[in-house]
DNA sequence: TAGATTGTTAATCGATTAACAATC
DNA sequence: TAGATTGTTAATCGATTAACAATC
């Protein structure tokens, strides 16, 4: 008996781009909008109209020929659909200066994630709070984990660390890992995996600044010679 | 006349697997390795032999059949291609929780990135330190960017906020942002942005597992009443 | 009613993957 | 030489976008 075998999974872009959806029917419900359309949320955000309600469309909603949706009950139906409704606890594993951060961002409020405590292996830092969570040791982690229910854990360990950390979280009984660590992790296919990897978001950008600095270069150079096109 | 007219932008998918690649690069130059075949990083990796090739490509290396790539060159074009080669002086503006962060976070190195000063509003923070870089008046900004020569910001401040500090960065020269406010920024076509959305990362991994968590509940119910499957 | 907007089906587009000739 | 691997062209796949009927 396999779970639910018939449900498609959503297109990981859709996914991606609720949470900016959100954040506009927010912004829109706070100034005291009730209805909106697809083609509006299309327009503010720069997207196609389509798209935008077939990504609403996902989470269930259902809007209404010439008239759009219901601002208050489509914010309701994304939540619900990305487990935002209900505040989702964490573990975060490596107290690092980029552990410390995450431990310290009020921003995770919005998505209702709660970070409940910070686990680590330097004495030093063990026992200590920073912004008033607590880092314990690594030891813990197992047992504290099923007394307290924590399914979600924040991967923020050195590289070099951060296989044998997510085969612990998975021993733990962890369902998911939010992974900072830029390692691709081995873990069972049960175990869900979400990378958030720096190095290729600024990959895209270095990448195509250095390629106008070239060019701006060449223009420049050419300027001199007496261009002939590229 | 127009820059580079011909040369079709490298697609983003393959940039962002390029870090991927070079970290596992590093690790077989360190291991003493000097040969590697797509083969091998496919495998390494998880990926289509075939996508490696073309991703590795785009970089300008080429191959020998039967022997694949030296491994010391391959490192220095993928490198050379992302503009890794050469330190990238960088500003960011926003010091708070998530700044401080990013502008203690030892990783940058990796990439050859170097955050010079931090930039802020607030009167408190102004004229400090964190970690030994500066955190100064952001008024100061559009002077330093172009005595500096600085292209890259790194944009950390509340979201509402980010369409004002993006508009400054634009104003004092700025040719790249790398955006980790999470709100969609309106700049001129020349100006690079790269979004970090912490959040779009964590809606994946929270429908993921709400879907899974729900399911298992179904299951669950199911084995009581005697499924009559999905 | 007229027409704006939804929901859905079809066409387009681009990225991934497979096939295969060239080559060391 | 034989065959593993590269580089490239063709087929596949999935996501985006366009077209359009249904409807309020």
């Amino acid at each position: 008996m396999m779970a639910s075998p018939k449900v498609k999974p959503v297109p990981e872009a859709s996914l991606r781009r609720l949470p900016s959806y959100l954040h506009l029917l927010r912004r829109l419900h706070a100034g005291g909008r009730e209805l909106v359309s697809c083609t509006h949320i299309a327009e503010s955000l720069d997207l196609n109209p389509t798209q935008v309600r077939k990504d609403l469309a996902y989470t269930g909603i259902v809007g209404r020929p010439r008239i759009g949706y219901p601002i208050r009950a489509l914010i309701a139906s994304v939540e619900h659909f990305l487990g935002w409704d209900n505040t989702t606890d964490a573990f975060l594993v490596g107290a690092g200066s980029l552990g410390r951060a995450l431990l310290g961002y009020a921003g995770f409020q919005r998505y209702n994630l709660n970070i409940v405590a910070a686990f680590d292996v330097d004495p030093e830092r063990i026992g200590t709070h920073w912004r008033g969570k607590p880092i314990l040791d690594v030891d813990e982690l197992p047992d504290l984990a099923g007394r307290m229910h924590v399914h979600l854990g924040v991967l923020t360990v050195p590289a070099d660390a951060a296989q044998d950390a997510a085969h612990l979280l998975v021993l733990s009984g962890l369902k998911a890992i939010w992974n900072f660590t830029g390692v691709a992790l081995e873990v069972p296919r049960e175990v869900l995996v979400e990378d958030v990897d720096l190095g290729a978001s600024l990959a895209v950008l270095s990448n195509r600044l250095a390629q106008r600095l070239r060019s701006a270069e060449e223009e420049e150079s050419e300027r001199h010679v007496g261009g002939h096109g590229a």
